[in-house]
DNA sequence: AATGAATGAGAATTCATTCAT
DNA sequence: GATGAATGAATTCTCATTCAT
């Protein structure tokens, strides 16, 4: 009757961890304004208040998963890209991390990320993260050409690595959309699309518009 | 009195036109979800029940502005990269035209584009429009092949064409959050990637994994 | 373009008749509330203001339905009980007439009758008819009652015509939920009770509740 | 700010029959369609949303009085009724509780009912109640019936029934309207027409249809 | 005589969020 | 640490009704 309540008194960190599970996995199936905080405390097993208390407001709540998904997707890639590797066995590598975590986390990543971009409170959140995405691209390109004792303009460069972070994360949708698919593959396509671009700008090939 | 009308009970045909502009306006800055009804209509300086009446739900409402905007710049598009010309003219027409379009659209299509990305009802609208866009691109690619006496599969194909695709849409989406940017030169950048990507490929260069 | 618009310029009446057997039809399947002014002007073929232009408010209307369809159904009993038959004679033929209607309106009148029980603002209109009905009803008895030289209370007399009205109505919302049924048959047995029951008044016969 | 407690923060149980209570008072002076969730909540003397979270839908809502004054009656009348009583008494029994019933609930029970009938979504649950009631009332005459050594057609049987119990709703719907009228007295004139009738019915007379 | 255009007002329903226990 | 109870504030959508032509 005033013991200890033996009941499911768990320490925050697991309750974070479950609440997190629970609400990336409820924003994924429903969309961020769809989503209820009803449905996301039902489905970590919990009552609303706790995720008040826990993890705060709705948005806050969508910040928290939007960050501990992408550190985890970062935290994936970089593991895989070791930056002393050469240029096109870190992009593969690279590449086939990042597809192999969408194909593992459709539900997480891939629709987190789609609900983010279109939302404008969370734009900021998610440009840092693409940012830091664009970068790690744009520094393996610049590393190679120096390499080839050749140099771009940084806008230049940022353009093509920003392009093809967006061929990537168009392929991540089409892959998050199509089950069946296989990660690996869509990644070896991405690397060709990527990699035969990127070998030209290499080589110095560059295209210019006719004269009007 | 008698100068000039005061714009009342204007024809059906006007006022949709007027009611599709507020829309495109107003959910492009807010947000599907965060935009209300209130708001379009009020911008559109017309009652809500007018914009019901005419324009149905809110979910047909969007469905039309996307498919109103979704067209204006497919034929934008079409209108540029005429099908007799050159696979690289094409290509280049045509991106210019696309980037253009995002360029002078940035409220209405960039935008709202990434809003249709988001939210589950709107996907199959949106995935159709994609995937037009794709095909016109395989096409020009497979063209271009055939020209050289080449063939590839057309999932490869498809594959290649949907990353250029992905790649031009994120380049579209980062002109639309840089207004000071200019649609020309962003086609250009888009154009180098695409162009020494897919040159590579119409001589047949492949990149294939290394073995595990 | 400047002649006669030899159109549809119905008179007036016709016009009127076309909007009632509508409003009749859509009061009928959707309700008083659940039926819009929309759709009844659809339903007649017509312009909602030519509804308001000629019968009024939507209330008015419902009235304008209920007292036609009321004078149909009175002037049908009334035509077939003449009042020099002799009571029997006159109840059944009365039964058969009122059954015969509602078989034959089913849509009509069982529903619109059914509506306007429930809707507070028409009890009025709906309480004359069946005030009506159930003095004929009292008269018969009273009649057939002086006829065998016996009385009975004016109050009385009401109650028990009220029940058999109401056991009547009863009846008559069975048909009309029972297509398959027949109006006769149904007029029979609705006989029998009846008869029965009045027989024995007519007898003199009276049950009474035990003392305490 | 000690004394009494405000009545805030009530346990669930007590709140929903608040809430019934309310919804059944309001349902009945106002109908169905024209009263407002607004009212009930505020008769309730609670916000709109606990209404939902408790109650659900207008319509669950009202399904829901319809249930409770339904058993509540169906209950009032099976304890006066006991079946090992003889015929005519438990007929009586059973009416007298009916219009004591009537007539002690006629804000809830006869109004609502009188809505029910109208609005098509709650003919089935009406429908369902109106059954059990002409079972038991067929089931009396049966029992009678069979006592005397007759026995009369199911369908028979059921018109009958059917028609006893449209006179006392009948009757009912009289009581409600008229608030100074006795229940019981009420309650012997029905049983006045139902005995009669009834009694014929077991002695064997019939009334048939003149040929045509 | 007839109608397309237009609206004020209101209704149901949902939600993020917070007390009181 | 944990929750059932509670609500203010929106939001979508519908409708009866009326002008202006």
């Amino acid at each position: 009757m005033s013991g200890t309540p033996t009941f499911k008194r768990l320490p925050r960190a697991v309750r974070e961890q479950q609440m997190l599970d629970a609400a990336v996995r409820v924003f994924s199936r429903r969309g961020f304004h769809t989503a209820s905080m009803d449905e996301i405390a039902d489905a970590a097993g919990i009552s609303k208040p706790m995720v008040y208390a826990y993890l705060g407001t709705k948005e806050e709540l969508f910040v928290a998963c939007l960050q501990r998904e992408g550190s985890r997707m970062m935290a994936a890639i970089a593991g895989a890209a070791a930056p002393d590797l050469p240029a096109d066995e870190r992009l593969w590598r690279g590449l086939r991390a990042f597809f192999g975590f969408v194909g593992a986390h459709r539900d997480g990543w891939a629709v987190l990320y789609r609900q983010a971009r279109g939302e404008r409170p969370f734009a900021a959140e998610l440009a840092a993260m693409r940012t830091r995405l664009v970068e790690v691209v744009a520094g393996m390109l610049d590393h190679a050409l120096r390499a080839k004792g050749r140099e771009v303009g940084a806008t230049d460069l940022e353009v093509v690595a920003y392009a093809l972070v967006g061929a990537s994360e168009s392929l991540a949708d089409w892959l998050a959309d199509h089950p069946e698919a296989d990660p690996e593959k869509t990644a070896t396509r991405m690397m060709n699309v990527a990699w035969l671009g990127a070998d030209q700008l290499l080589r110095g090939a560059t295209w210019h518009p006719p004269e009007a």
